[in-house]
DNA sequence: GAATGAAGTTTCAGGCTTGAAATAAATTCT
DNA sequence: AGAATTTATTTCAAGCCTGAAACTTCATTC
């Protein structure tokens, strides 16, 4: 779903219009690919672009994180994550272990069987995205990118 | 034998690695855009970011829409859009007319509260975006939108 | 005109997502 | 130590979202 907001309200400023049209394009692409890249994860994989993001981190990450770094890491709510974790952990992608003195806290990481899986997820995932952005050499990828950081929008990227 | 050695099997992906990152990037930045306008939409009008999707795109049709129209539109499941509109409906911002010959489609638009309602959301809406936005020139957007449209992936904007 | 197929919509199960409230464990303060 | 606060997690209701299956109505074909 895309926010067309396509009819200013207030006569205000071209510039306002001029970044609104910017927004609206970047979701609208943005949606547009993770549609195709979790038609494929479903088709391919029987997975989920939620689970497939979960099991990035945690492979990044292959000591453990708790579920709020988790949480943290990924932008997403703690009530979120633990459902996602619950679901891996019942597939046997993902083991939760106690740990340390902390009797609040536990550790969760990627089964040996949720290595491979991600994997083969991972490695099917970076040629999609290839193929998707055929039409951006990748020096324009990188000019993109580094002007999208620019903005000072970008989130943190650091755990 | 012409060089059949320049057809590498497996492609030496710097360049995938490069598009991979952009489209990170681009992913976890829309991510962060659209979790500020969710949150601004909630507290500032008790609504959410898929009501305020296809209230737009009820005001940009004022005619009327009929649900697949809305659904093709917005690229959104038909099963998604009903469950929107009827709530939607039940709060007095939308109204479904039966139409012409046509017995299995209802045609829907928005009430003169939804209208009223829509339009101070998308003023508030436009000047969050070009709040977020500031970091990047009237110009920059433009340019930043033509690039991304450049790329060929951009899904048809026009119902 | 009856059968077949196409088009529009709804329903459903399963999963994702949030914010708020509830628990539980650790830390800090007095 | 006991109380208050902070930190980590879970639970919950409500809404969003998808793909598939079930209907209903319309259009076509035989």
């Amino acid at each position: 779903m895309v926010s067309a907001a396509r009819i200013p309200i207030s006569p205000a400023s071209g510039d306002a219009k001029a970044r609104l049209r910017l927004w609206i394009r970047m979701l609208r692409l943005t949606r547009a690919i993770e549609s195709e890249l979790r038609e494929n994860l479903r088709t391919e994989f029987a997975a989920t672009l939620p689970r497939f993001d979960v099991m990035a981190a945690l492979h990044r990450f292959p000591d453990g994180m708790i579920l709020s770094e988790l949480s943290r890491y990924l932008m997403v709510s703690n009530g979120n994550v633990t459902g996602i974790i619950n679901r891996l952990v019942s597939d046997g992608l993902v083991e939760r272990t106690l740990r340390d003195g902390d009797r609040r806290t536990s550790v969760v990481r990627l089964t040996e069987r949720g290595m491979g899986n991600f994997e083969s997820m991972a490695s099917a995932h970076e040629s999609w995205v290839n193929e998707i952005f055929t039409g951006l050499s990748p020096g324009e990828a990188e000019r993109l990118a580094a002007r999208l950081k620019q903005t000072g929008i970008y989130p943190r990227t650091a755990p």
